[in-house]
DNA sequence: TTTCCGGGATACATCGTTGCAGAGAAAGGC
DNA sequence: GCCTTTCTCTGCAACGATGTATCCCGGAAA
């Protein structure tokens, strides 16, 4: 049996809420008695039971993370920023996978993962606004990344759209003009790969190059479709100068393939990926990619998240944050 | 207010502990009663406070993970597959990053991150067995990784040694005589570092092949470690025809950093690398290395540290697992 | 001296479950 | 027809903490 409250109590001579208050940072506690409980404390080794603390208040100090896949390097990066950021005040990130699964986004929105965690950081992939709001409950959700941008809830982002154009814009300056797109999401215009192609579109206006749909390959974003995706493009006989992979593992995957190809990068081609994850650094050649500020999207998705839950945010309506970006230009596209 | 267990009593015009055996598939009730409660649970929308249950009967249905650092790609990658394979069997995962800090590691073995899990999958990195055998509780732990292999503890592990001795034969019979071994930990014989080096040494005995220590570059397995210790040994005028990273990131940090330098792999210099994370294939040239059955670690810790909680496993001495490696033989030394 | 006030401590109920013990009814054995 | 066993369901206590209401006491005010 584990050192209860009330073992404490006896311990110290005093009254279980006693302690309670104790722990609580309750004011009025003669400075004497206070003392004669936290020695009790520190010679049993008392430990809160925090099941019984969650009980009794409501509160699990955990936060919910869904996200598709953890083995995604973004997702690991910004799950491992986001843990650190919980750590420091006090909370702790319970991870859901959903696998881009409607079902799972569903059940991490109302299911026992909810009840887990005190808020959610949201990042839906199958489900619509409408889906979210017809469930979501009064415990408070922060949107991260792009699928659904509603008034309703609270958004942490980054500036998909100004950061595509400006990757985009770098390749036309120097040189390119037959851009191809690896990643595209047909049919979507609201997610990341929506909005990071809209930023191309509009670059390429802004230039007066125009737009050849050729040029546009769908994938899901891993790294084997990049690499089969570029593949893809070569085998049909399109023509291109350079590759912007919609984030960086599509990115990387094409980067193979046009080696495997003998295809000289960034001379022949040059390749650009967007998320600046650790190995596009590393990449060889190293990849010109789009910081998109991750460490202040952890910051700011768990501040205002901690601020919704502590009812220090009080805007009625959603709060939406945009995170700065950097390009990053570095050897496959200089 | 959420439903409670009485509003489905009440509903169902049954006791709340007829709820509660329901829930808990108890074996004598009437069909039509359980009907009864099931239709109420429906028609309320009931669900289990699981923090109720929790500190009723003890489980949280939670499993621990203890890792240095989350963003690492093979533990995120092993982490997604620990996850899955816990949602299996339904528990859930809550992952706590070290990043290799001893105190870190000592309080998930006894703080609250002890108490909100039902065993704990521990990556030890700074403390050894006697430190964990002081402060490990009556709660279920198995040992990841090599850092602690004691016959008090449940190990679930890799072939390090045979591994690295299969991938260094790989090497020398591809006529490779001088291999540069990258991310060397000094004075250790038993974590993975330790192992695998022993595993190239003996390689090396086997074939006749001198060791020379000059050879072996010590690194913290970072990607940009991998770099930087190559680097070291290029400009210390070292010569050698092969590198062994001893994982996959420094062997990555390693290849890009010859690429830099213009040396040509493999013509000049062959690269091997050891996890066989995702990356491995995708890289240019894609690298040789081992698998070292992630799935298979996944499955079985997961599995033994299950049945340690339920009581399956009874042995009253550390079970250890090693998991079967594959060489992954790749462009970077074929 | 009595009254009032606020600091300092306490008792009790409560959060939503599950374990234990037991009650009542039906079924089986002689 | 009685006793035992099996089935079905129930009530109460308990898990370990916190919120609310209350009580006691010493000093200030009347």
């Amino acid at each position: 049996m584990a050192v209860t409250m009330n073992d404490v109590a006896r311990a110290a001579g005093v009254s279980l809420k006693t302690v309670s208050n104790v722990l609580n940072d309750y004011e009025f506690i003669r400075p004497a008695t206070k003392q004669r409980v936290q020695d009790a404390i520190a010679e049993l080794g008392y430990e809160a039971n925090l099941t019984a603390r969650s009980l009794r208040s409501g509160k699990t100090s955990m936060l919910g993370l869904v996200l598709s896949d953890l083995s995604a390097p973004y997702y690991a990066e910004l799950a491992s920023k986001l843990m650190k950021a919980a750590a420091q005040r006090g909370y702790r990130v319970l991870v859901e996978q959903s696998d881009a699964e409607g079902s799972v986004e569903l059940n991490a929105l109302q299911g026992p993962f909810r009840q887990l965690t005190d808020g959610l950081l949201f990042t839906p992939l199958a489900i619509d606004a409408d889906a979210v709001a017809a469930r979501v409950g009064k415990k408070p959700l922060v949107m991260l990344g792009e699928h659904i941008v509603d008034p309703r809830f609270d958004l942490v982002t980054m500036k998909n759209r100004e950061a595509a154009a400006a990757i985009t814009t770098h390749l036309l300056s120097s040189g390119r003009r037959r851009i191809a797109v690896i990643g595209a999401h047909p049919g979507e215009s609201t997610g990341s790969a929506g909005l990071r192609l809209n930023g191309y579109r509009t670059a390429l206006e802004e230039a007066g190059v125009p737009f050849d749909p050729a040029l546009v390959a769908p994938a899901v974003w891993r790294r084997d479709n990049g690499a089969t995706a570029l593949a893809g493009l070569l085998d049909a006989g399109v023509r291109f100068d350079a590759v912007f992979g919609l984030n960086d593992v599509l990115a990387l995957g094409a980067l193979h393939e046009l080696q495997i190809r003998g295809v000289r990068v960034p001379q022949d081609v040059a390749v650009a990926g967007f998320d600046d994850i650790d190995e596009a650094r590393f990449a060889s050649p190293s990849l010109t990619t789009v910081s998109p500020g991750m460490d202040e999207i952890a910051e700011r998705s768990i501040g205002l998240l901690l601020d919704r839950i502590a009812g220090n945010e009080t805007a009625a309506t959603g709060v939406h944050v945009e995170a700065g970006f950097e390009l990053k230009i570095r050897e496959s596209a200089p």
